[in-house]
DNA sequence: CTGAAAGCGCTTACAG
DNA sequence: CTGAAAGCGCTTACAG
């Protein structure tokens, strides 16, 4: 079933029947009901390879989403195709591996797709400078910022991860707790260079808050390097609760890795958030759903997907790159426990 | 950046990297050597739009899943690359909307990727039934059943939904619970038709689980039909525990349910497993984080995954069709009261 | 072992 | 408004 058997039915010429397909304009009115009725008849499909490999410009977007099992992307993924689709727009969504190289992933989907433009969720800082230079078409680099990378047709929409970082930080500290492990995820260390990769720029917002408020705060003892999993926030928080125990409470730069945390800090015999209080990061869906509801920095979803995907189709119209914030959420939920007069109390007898 | 390029710089036809390029037999080493030096050098990346346009058969599998966020398939597709890159074979994933239809996808994705066969990764069996006669290529359905269906190239490799839902069912009448509210997925109904979607046949192994012990069983009262989602969970177990306040457990189809469920029930002020029994359904890895972690039957991933592309391999070899059973195993988690005593009182004094 | 050529199923100038 | 034809980047008989 090609387009042949399609022309061969209908009795028009195959660049007619293409023309019909793609919308174009200069079709009678004739022309395109028969066709359509026969297309219809036949159940025919466009076979995209074909279509791809011909179009000079695609007419869809591309969303490449880092990490299939990031639960923060999937519900950005769904909005985002709910708005592409709103706006008469198409895309398709490509999944790539957490340690696989999402730039390279875009490229080869260029080459093949032509799309408009392309949103990222999710990317890593070294990729991009290694290989985005290549990629000539507009792009969105969603939750991560990317002003300072400085290319000329990419934007980004993200949530300020230094800020939300600290007023987690805050939240904690606020409540009493001196001494806060810290769950980052890969590369978190504050280094000399430029710090830019989202689980370095949480931790500088650690950092500020506790130098703001006077408190000691020092990152080779009290961090510690997780993979962005249950199992690897589960891990961490049992070594990071040996190796400092007089910790009161723990921030995992993620959400899912502080449900690992949750039940780790339970299986050492302790509760959340009598003996220790919990925060995550990011506000996934099943935070809400924990017990007790997990405390964390909400990144807005909704707009997040939203201006996305506007600043992308704006781009593509000839529009400028932009770099947005966008406003997170901080959620006091139920694992964050006020220990100011227990330390109170403590530094009285002490 | 094309075979043309690679042609010329290597002093090749067109052909010959082709040949390369697909690891043909009938190239001198000093070609292949030479080829694929120049195909380093270039980074050169083949157009799959343009092999898979022409190629007659492909040499990979597709993957297709019901659904992006169902975190058992998440599972079973991760172990299923694994098993296929081991396998010296390769394979594309297709992602498909809960309610879209997966028959209709992979008849597509075998028009243009021409596979060697195909994964489903759940299936609806209307959209079986209605369209699986189109698709010729060696298939195999997992997690779901597909004996009764009766095609003859496709293969299925399951767990036993009835008596997973039995013994689930068991675990909490044989501690004592006599009404036991039922959270169900979609069409979770016992019709007097062939019974044969998944949530179907576990409500049946429900009720023969009750039968057997002799307990009462009203499908229509006792249980409810939600989305398979947390949420859906939620609200489901809030109305069942308004409309049957009687009840002292709850068995949930899904993981995801019983988690909403789980939060359901503390939310209205009762505890998990003090108040409510909670049991769920698949072993996603997350029950093991939950406080309490969740009673559930656990389907095993990996053995789903494993036999799923082995057979898939062996149908392509022209083996025959099998439909294989993989043992689930029960999970006794943390959130089943035995509550033999307090009933074996209340009838006492009651 | 290698090259030249046909063709996969479309799209798109180019005529008319 | 429509048709005939070129061509996208590959693969694969077919010769040699």
């Amino acid at each position: 079933m090609t387009i042949k058997d399609v022309a061969r039915r209908s009795g028009y010429a195959v660049g007619t029947v293409s023309r019909v397909l793609n919308g174009h304009p200069d079709v009678s009115e004739e022309a395109r009901a028969r066709i359509l009725a026969v297309v219809e008849e036949l159940g025919f499909k466009p076979n995209s390879n074909a279509r791809n490999l011909k179009q000079r410009e695609g007419s869809g977007f591309c969303i490449i989403v880092k990490g299939a099992r990031n639960l923060l992307f999937a519900d950005i993924v769904e909005k985002m195709q709910n708005h592409i689709k709103d706006a008469g727009r198409s895309a398709t969504v490509v999944y790539v591996d957490e340690d696989d190289d999402e730039v390279e992933t875009a490229l080869q989907a260029y080459r093949e797709q032509k799309p408009l433009g392309i949103l990222f969720l999710g990317g890593n800082r070294d990729n991009f400078l290694r290989s985005f230079g290549r990629l000539t078409c507009p792009c969105v680099l969603v939750t991560t910022r990317a002003d300072t990378l400085g290319f000329a047709n990419l934007s980004s929409v993200s949530t300020d991860d230094v800020e939300g970082a600290a007023q987690a930080m805050g939240l904690l500290l606020d409540a009493g707790h001196r001494r806060v492990g810290i769950i980052g995820g890969d590369s978190c260390k504050v280094s000399p260079v430029l710090n830019c990769n989202t689980s370095q720029l949480r931790l500088i917002g650690c950092q500020q808050a506790s130098i703001q408020r006077g408190v000691p705060f020092d990152p080779e003892q009290q961090s510690i390097i997780s993979r962005y999993s249950m199992e690897g926030g589960y891990e961490a928080a049992k070594i990071l609760l040996g190796r400092c125990p007089d910790i009161t409470a723990i921030l995992a730069m993620s959400d899912v890795m502080a449900i690992g945390a949750l039940r780790a800090i339970r299986d050492s015999g302790l509760r959340v958030p009598e003996d220790i209080s919990l925060v995550g990061y990011d506000g996934i869906e099943q935070v809400d759903y924990c017990v007790p509801r997990l405390s964390t920095v909400r990144q807005n979803v909704e707009q997040l997907a939203r201006r996305g995907v506007d600043i992308l189709i704006q781009q593509t119209d000839g529009g400028q790159t932009v770099h947005e914030i966008i406003p997170f959420q901080l959620i006091k939920g139920e694992s964050v426990r006020d220990i100011r007069e227990l330390e109170d109390r403590k530094r009285a007898y002490g």
